[in-house]
DNA sequence: CAATATTACTTGCAAACGCAAGTAACTTCA
DNA sequence: TGAAGTTACTTGCGTTTGCAAGTAATATTG
């Protein structure tokens, strides 16, 4: 009637259930959440942001995004601020501490990631970062059109 | 210094989570959540479970699948009742009401799953399955294995 | 150039979550 | 066979979440 196991939505959520969990109680002796994490990488990854661009980036949601950001600021991970021009935007950006944190962090992200990816070749590692990429892809197109 | 767009956690999580508000929003017309829906897609390909098959299957935590089910059996999508043999578990089985729904919803799933596989060709498509079902078990074997 | 609309966040609120600490039903083993 | 585990859930509690509604800054338009 239903193979769960060939259904791709599942196969996409309990991969990433696990990495999550896994990954998520890894960091934690770090003292940072999954989700803390996330912002981090994005930052680290592309630079300062705005808080929509890093919402995008992270698919957090942006409200729980904009509570997030506080608590992180608060703990001195990263500072928010007005944006120069657009007054009603908010630059997130790294302190020295976040990128720190970061930078540790990261290598032990590189360590779980090789670990997922044990018995699978490097064409394959490929194939499979390509094939995700599209069905990012092609999810988005779809989104801002539900019923009218 | 950190590649998002190659880093496999992120790019499983991003995907993820695009299907999950997607479909999310779609069955929401159905009264139905995410989770729900999970746990429904589960029953309906394996059967009536026990409490914690059920955790594993859906990778939903325990104590918050416990409080789910008790929603969904109070409005009438399955029911829970004490196992014959060990009177400790707790036998999950959809009511006909849980399965009609489910059939329902099936559909729009396989909707969603071609959707999201639009340019991708059959042999790439079982690649990528392939390739996901390899990374869950990769992180199976270690999960319980912390310190001690 | 002043309404009006839109954008970029923030906040209120109720629901959902997850960890840790129960409780009850088996198992094991001395 | 009965005391000490172990397993299978449940529940308390503080935190996080997401939707909807609000606020403030900028754009658009008549």
């Amino acid at each position: 009637m239903f193979d769960l196991g060939q259904y791709l939505p599942y196969l996409i959520n309990r991969a990433g259930a696990r990495l999550a969990v896994a990954f998520g109680q890894e960091i934690r002796r770090h003292g940072v959440t999954l989700q803390e994490w996330r912002v981090m990488a994005a930052l680290a990854a592309h630079g300062a942001q705005r808080l929509s661009d890093l919402a995008a980036l992270t698919s957090i949601e942006l409200s729980t995004l904009s509570r997030l950001i506080g608590r992180m600021a608060r703990s001195g991970l990263l500072t928010r601020s007005r944006a120069e021009g657009d007054r009603r935007e908010i630059a997130v950006r790294l302190t020295a501490r976040g990128t720190g944190l970061t930078r540790t962090i990261i290598t032990t992200a590189k360590r779980y990631e090789r670990l997922s990816l044990r018995g699978i070749s490097k064409s394959e590692e490929d194939q499979l970062k390509r094939l995700l990429v599209r069905v990012y892809g092609n999810l988005g197109t779809l989104e801002p059109a539900p019923q009218r």
